[in-house]
DNA sequence: CGGCTTACTGAGAACCGTTGTCAAAACCAT
DNA sequence: ATGGTTTTGACAACGGTTCTCAGTAAGCCG
């Protein structure tokens, strides 16, 4: 039988509090820096529980695994900050009916889908603008 | 000076004759096998050279980076069988505009994407079926 | 051609994110 | 509370990739 352990619950609710993509490494950081004392590899493990359930999705960038609580039971895709982190559930009907067509037409099955745009946020865009004005 | 070496030739060239998306190892697992004495991490150098320059594109999958010659100076996506890496160029204009207009309703600047379809082509699509029928 | 500079190579160590191991801790049905 | 079983934490191990550095060899120049 599963049980519930504040680990798990500390995991969940500091993915959800991110807001955006992030890693477990990055995760476990901050869930100690707020005086946690859970380790590295029960994050992971956490992590990987939440994904399976479908709670949170994950994508690789830079060889390290992102993960984000995002709403459960639909297909979507992001919009994601490269600085922040901050991220955006996109739908678009109109590119999955594209993917579908396309690998019909090239006689692929059982075919899935990565869509994701990489951009900086507004807030960010801001910042750097700033930066770089005397 | 950037110099020529048989090295950098032998991956190219392997890059080229393997058709699809292959990691690092498998190419210098082949090149090996074919009875040449390149090093592991000749391979590597040689691969991010490429991809620097545009010959090549890469993508990342289960922890690990795949390679592919793809046609130089052109903006396109691919279409990926799982089981063998064969691998089919396209272009999507719909998608490249889509991607445009959803970054810019959001806000997000400086806006890449990545696009790929994974499926199982149709000749693996065959064996399987094969395979599994009496 | 032969020498010289310097980029490139090979072999192995180092690195880094992630997963495995196993004894100790803790969850929860009874 | 108790006991069977899951989960945890600390650390070792792993796999892909990068770094290090001494030795090799492109390619320029005379
Ligand atoms: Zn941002
Ligand atoms: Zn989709
Ligand atoms: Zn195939
Ligand atoms: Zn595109």
């Amino acid at each position: 039988m599963k049980r519930n352990t504040w680990q798990k619950e500390a995991v969940r609710s500091a993915l959800g509090d991110a807001g955006g993509f992030v890693s477990a490494q990055a995760l476990h950081a901050s869930l100690r820096e707020s005086g946690s004392t859970i380790a590295l590899a029960t994050v992971y493990r956490a992590l990987t529980g939440l994904t399976d359930e479908g709670e949170a999705d994950s994508l690789q960038q830079e060889g390290e695994v992102l993960y984000r609580a995002c709403t459960p039971g639909t297909h979507h895709h992001h919009l994601i900050c490269r600085r922040c982190g901050t991220t955006v559930e996109i739908e678009a009907q109109p590119v999955e009916e594209w993917a579908r067509r396309t690998a019909a037409e090239h006689g692929f099955t059982r075919a899935e889908h990565v869509v994701d745009i990489f951009g900086v946020c507004a807030r960010c865009s801001d910042l750097v603008d700033r930066a770089s004005r005397p």
